[in-house]
RNA sequence: GGUGAGGUAGCCAAGUGGUUAGGCAACGGUUUGCAAAACCGUUAUACGCGGGUUCGAAUCCCGUCCUCACCUCCA
């Protein structure tokens, strides 16, 4: 279902097939997608922003290949570590949650991700989270084990049951005794059982159940919603690879147990790469994270979102963090993509005050090759989109078509040239360069907002005014204007090594702080 | 112990058998009062190490070293 015939069909690496294959959907023309959201029990670091981001673009690329995709993210909003976080900050449970919620889609919308179909919660779907649970209990998949007092009942799954345990994360289960640390439960049957239902004691956060009052088990939601919203069996799976096992596994057990002889839970399984630091994998329990808000405060988002495409989703990323002599702190990695991003935009920005005839006919030789470039690098991006996301390749076709719009801008600007043949070939090109950033989720604004908003908030990183940067500048255009060229470079320099760049244009000196 | 990911030029990072990845930094050129931006060129016959297959290997095979992750909460 390829809305441009030219374009080879998608395909993605499948964990469970361990290969990449020819993406295969239930039914023509639709995509299903269900990724692990997050759990609200903090502020969301890059690593989620990663997957997020990584995900966005695989939508966004079937989108762009004609597909109707309905996307689904889950907000996991009732946890134990919800209920721990809360009792530190003595805040209520599903406050946190919420508070928490509310700022992961800020973060996630200003990475340009756009909103999932439907976003469930735990606390909105326990009455499907209990359906399942029931259904596990009549195939026998599951057991429950009576509360003791005024404690609730838990229900745990029974691991050996089901006969596909391990398929997705490569594991078996005698193997996995030996070197997993299980801590000793009575209550269950097997220590590689888990739990669906946990029991709450009276008084608790916790919801009403057959088995007692209690809380649902970590895994059994994403089974529950992704039934609710896209049926067993759909099309792609996703989340981080530290999902993959228990979570995945555990999702799987439970939705072909709950659902037998319906064929796979889902058809096609994606994982993300982590963001490290040091070479570690950032992670809440190892301390070593930086939050998307402590990003968005020392870089455009903009940027940010260009640094985690340029790495390829699979593969692991380094995310720089350097202290600077005056103890600072900055991400150079995400700085240099910030400079990419406003090489994009200034071009963007050139084409947006050009006006200039457009020539309908056939072309002089160079132009007509300027255009082929363009028209192979659009190909390419795409093409490479559609083999497994490699979103890098995609970035560097639209370098290749910047720097042809460049070059034609200048020689417009040097008044040399075929004017409508330069018309043209600009018109093609900017066109191409703003459908593939659109499918990559970048140039979501325009120039103008985005210098403003850069400068603004590289200022305020320099602790400068934007009124004492302007005052120099007047003075050296008073300087320049009495040829005291001896002063003005004083001045170019002095605001030089603050940060700031001069340019003197036809149309007056304007300035930008560099990044 | 089991399973998986990765080691590519000063730095970041694509690439899975044969013609350019791309970016950053540095340097040279065009342009500029000087700069910046932009464009062109150079740095670059680079692929952890040792064997092997092949006319030809970063890419396939065997061995080996190193890093990281999962097996416990994790995007």
């Amino acid at each position: 279902m390829a809305s441009e015939p030219s374009l080879p069909p998608i395909q993605v690496y499948d964990t469970l097939a361990r290969s990449v294959h020819p993406l295969a959907v239930r039914e023509e023309g639709k995509a299903s997608v269900y990724c692990c959201g997050p759990t609200t029990y903090d502020v969301a670091h890059v690593g989620h922003a990663r997957s997020a981001v990584a995900f966005d673009l695989l939508v966004r690329v079937l989108r762009h290949r004609g597909y109707t995709v309905t996307h689904v993210r889950n907000v996991t909003d009732v946890d134990d570590k919800i209920l721990a976080r809360a009792k530190e900050t003595g805040e209520e449970p599903t406050a946190l949650s919420a508070r928490m919620a509310k700022l992961y889609d800020e973060d996630m919308e200003a990475l340009g991700c756009v909103s999932p179909t439907h976003a469930p919660r735990v606390s909105e779907t326990i009455p499907e989270i209990v359906d399942v649970i029931d259904r596990l209990i009549k195939n026998d998949a599951a057991y429950a084990v009576p509360g003791e007092g005024n404690r609730g009942g838990d229900v745990y799954f029974r691991v050996r049951a089901f006969r596909g345990y391990g398929k997705l994360s490569g594991r078996n289960i005698d193997e996995m005794r030996s070197g997993a640390r299980i801590e000793v439960d009575e209550r269950k049957e097997d220590p590689l059982d888990f739990a669906l239902w946990k029991g709450a004691a009276e008084g608790e956060w916790a919801w009403d159940s057959p088995w007692g009052r209690g809380r649902p088990g970590w895994h059994i939601e994403c089974s529950a919603m992704s039934a609710k919203f896209l049926g067993h069996g759909f099309d792609i799976h996703g989340g981080g690879m530290d999902l993959i096992f228990p979570h995945h596994e555990n999702e799987i057990a439970q939705s072909e147990a709950a659902f037998p002889n319906q064929g796979n839970f889902a058809n096609c399984w994606m994982h993300n790469g982590f963001v490290n630091i040091d070479k570690e994998k950032m992670s809440k329990s190892l301390g070593n994270f930086v939050t998307v808000r402590d990003a968005l405060q020392r870089n455009d988002a903009e940027a940010i979102r260009l640094y985690l495409l340029a790495h390829h989703y699979r593969g692991p990323i380094g995310w720089e963090v350097e202290k600077l002599s005056d103890g600072r702190v900055v991400f150079p990695g995400v700085d240099d993509a910030e400079k990419k991003i406003d090489y994009l935009f200034t071009t963007l920005a050139r084409v947006n005050e050009l006006t200039v005839a457009v020539s309908s006919g056939e072309l002089p030789k160079p132009y007509n090759e300027a255009l082929a470039s363009v028209n192979a690098a659009r190909q390419e991006a795409f093409a490479s989109l559609a083999d497994d996301l490699a979103a890098a390749n995609a970035i560097a076709a639209l370098y290749r078509i910047a720097a042809t719009l460049n070059e034609m801008l200048d020689l417009h600007v040097r008044k040399k040239g075929d004017r409508p043949a330069i018309g043209r070939v600009i018109g093609v090109a900017s066109h191409a360069l703003r459908e593939i950033a659109d499918v990559l989720g970048i140039l979501r604004v325009s120039p103008t907002a985005y210098a403003r908003r850069t400068r603004a908030q590289r200022l305020a990183l320099l602790g400068r005014s934007e009124s004492e940067i302007d005052g120099k500048v007047q003075e050296r255009v008073d300087a320049r204007a009495q040829k005291d060229f001896a002063r003005a470079d004083a001045i170019r320099k002095e605001l030089e090594t603050i940060g700031v760049e001069l340019f003197d244009g036809a149309d007056g000196t304007t300035w930008k702080v560099r990044k």
